[in-house]
DNA sequence: GTGAAAGCGCTAACAG
DNA sequence: CTGTTAGCGCTTTCAC
């Protein structure tokens, strides 16, 4: 005998008053006499009545569920990212349908049609890039989309995102000043526009501002590993380069322990700037200078934004950019 | 004009069959003659046709979605979990709702009423502790739960786990098999029973097989953070003690690295052993010695299990223990 | 301030 | 193999 789910219809009987009437108790409607207001509560108390927010979702056409595609929550950088969303959603009701995309571009474009089918009321997005058939989606659908931490070339949608091409100049420079006249650019993919267009084009601006000439011998790509960069850190040694900037923290720490082994002082020969001050560029051993944005403000941030598309209130700005700095360690002169 | 939705009944007319036959076509009834199978099919392509999840979820009573509490996504120990939790879901077709508790009991109760309104079909909760309120609620509800990480004093629930007090009683062995006649005992707060009952009591044991007697001076509570262990380390200098097994990677690089800058050396005067192996361990100089614990085992397990519990299938065992080990690193002898 | 009634889009017997 | 018919539990006009 199966525990019979009670329903907005038994409250409504038990109080002796109409299923709207409950209903708008529930939703605090305001248009309900005190006296019922107090009955009906009393009655939802009394059978311990849990409204069915399916129910409600497919009457009113609200899940009141964003939908969250990034590419791996275990990594530290998107996984801030991800607190910073759910705790401006749980302030505005939300809850978030989490899903992983490895960055693979079908898992994303399966993901999402899933996330829509599922009634979310709008999607932030995180990814390196955005593919053409993602993007095909996102317009084929209504609901409203933000990227986090991620740039679209042509913006279509909103995005929330430090300005990547000022830090990385701002890192070169300093490194630049310091007198690195060979100065490295370790980078993930290029191909992500993060990469290849906002941060190289910062890169190669510093090198022009100091009268250092580009040199494709010193650019290089690789995953975004610890171990990817104790092995890269040989052939940074072999390029002459004296300094370098990288874009990740985990790939920045294998590269500075793998110099430390071969017997590289840092900072007196070998200069590094990384990019997230992230823990371990404290708990390596010299610090690490880095770029710091605020990740969980991008997080943050982004999903404020879509509450706003979620409403149809009139955004000022879809592209948010926020600021940025750099934190000397020891890892610079 | 708003762009009208489009539903089941409308590939029902365009193609003249029932809504009976396009449902069984989307859900891949076999019962379906392939030449309607194909006509139904091209129109749901035609008309762009998308199922509507929640009206599914209503008419069926399942919504193939989870809800996964977790204190913190933003910590490397719970994110590495929920990506094994992330990655079976999916495989069996669930999505996750993920929220945050921060570990706060009242948080916990509003987010599991907040799931449970959502209909989800079970829930995987990570927490330090379990509370009296909380259980209550798991078990007036009837939808499974499963705890990952997670110690539940009298299981009622599913869990999964490593033998805590097993492999803090290995890793306190090493320690006094080295000679240490004082080690220390680096914990979280004694009152989450992994602590303070399951790897207090695997130290303790250990103690006394080596024939040393356990002091309360011996043993610490801190926060699960860099910052605190740099404090810590003064502590434990003081206290006389020559080793350590700490439970958290964040805090034994923090007190790692006190010792270190106290001009203690590692691992010739102090040995320091921790409990999840993550990059830090190996990003420090001298490397952490550390239990390993399978975390996105544990979460794929976890999800795994939960989805035998949803299906009503019969479970051998509802408390799983998965292995552990120890690998050794620079910072014991 | 309150009630009646019509759906929201889909599943699930039950017939045939 | 296919169609009919009830709902699932709630929101939302529209009356009164």
């Amino acid at each position: 005998m199966e525990k019979q789910t009670i329903t907005i219809y038994d409250v409504a009987r038990e109080a002796n008053v109409s299923m709207a009437t409950v209903s708008r108790v529930v939703n605090g409607n305001p248009n309900v006499k005190p006296a019922t207001r107090k009955k009906v509560l009393e009655v939802i108390d009394r059978l311990d009545y849990r409204p069915n927010a399916v129910a409600r979702g497919l009457a009113s056409k609200k899940t009141t569920t964003v939908g969250v595609i990034i590419p791996d929550v275990s990594n530290i950088f998107f996984a801030s990212l991800a607190r910073g969303i759910d705790d401006v959603a749980t302030m505005y009701k939300y809850n978030i349908i989490l899903a992983n995309s490895d960055g693979n571009d079908e898992k994303e474009i399966n993901v999402l049609n899933n996330l829509l089918a599922k009634q979310v009321d709008g999607v932030i997005f995180m990814g390196h890039h955005i593919t053409e058939a993602i993007r095909g989606e996102f317009s084929r659908s209504k609901t409203p989309v933000v990227l986090a931490g991620s740039i679209d070339p042509d913006d279509q949608v909103g995005s929330v995102n430090i300005n990547y091409q000022e830090a990385t100049k701002e890192a070169t420079d300093l490194l630049a000043k310091n007198g690195n006249k060979k100065i490295a650019f370790v980078s993930g993919a290029l191909l992500d526009p993060i990469n290849g267009r906002e941060r190289l084009a910062g890169y190669k601006a510093a090198l022009k501002e100091n009268g250092l000439k580009y040199s494709e011998g010193l650019v290089f790509e690789s995953e975004y590993q610890y171990k990817a960069g104790i092995e890269l850190s040989q052939r940074i040694i072999n390029s002459g380069a004296t300094a370098a900037y990288v874009v990740d923290d985990e790939l920045a720490t294998g590269i500075a322990n793998g110099l430390i082994d071969s017997g590289v002082k840092i900072p007196e020969e070998f200069e590094v700037i990384t990019s997230n001050n992230s823990l371990l560029t404290d708990v390596i051993r010299p610090g690490l200078t880095s770029v710091t944005q605020p990740l969980y403000d991008i997080g943050a941030v982004s999903m404020r934004l879509l509450t706003k598309l979620m409403n149809k209130e009139e955004i000022d700005e879809k592209s948010v950019i926020l600021p940025h700095g750099i934190v000397k360690k020891g890892s610079t002169k």
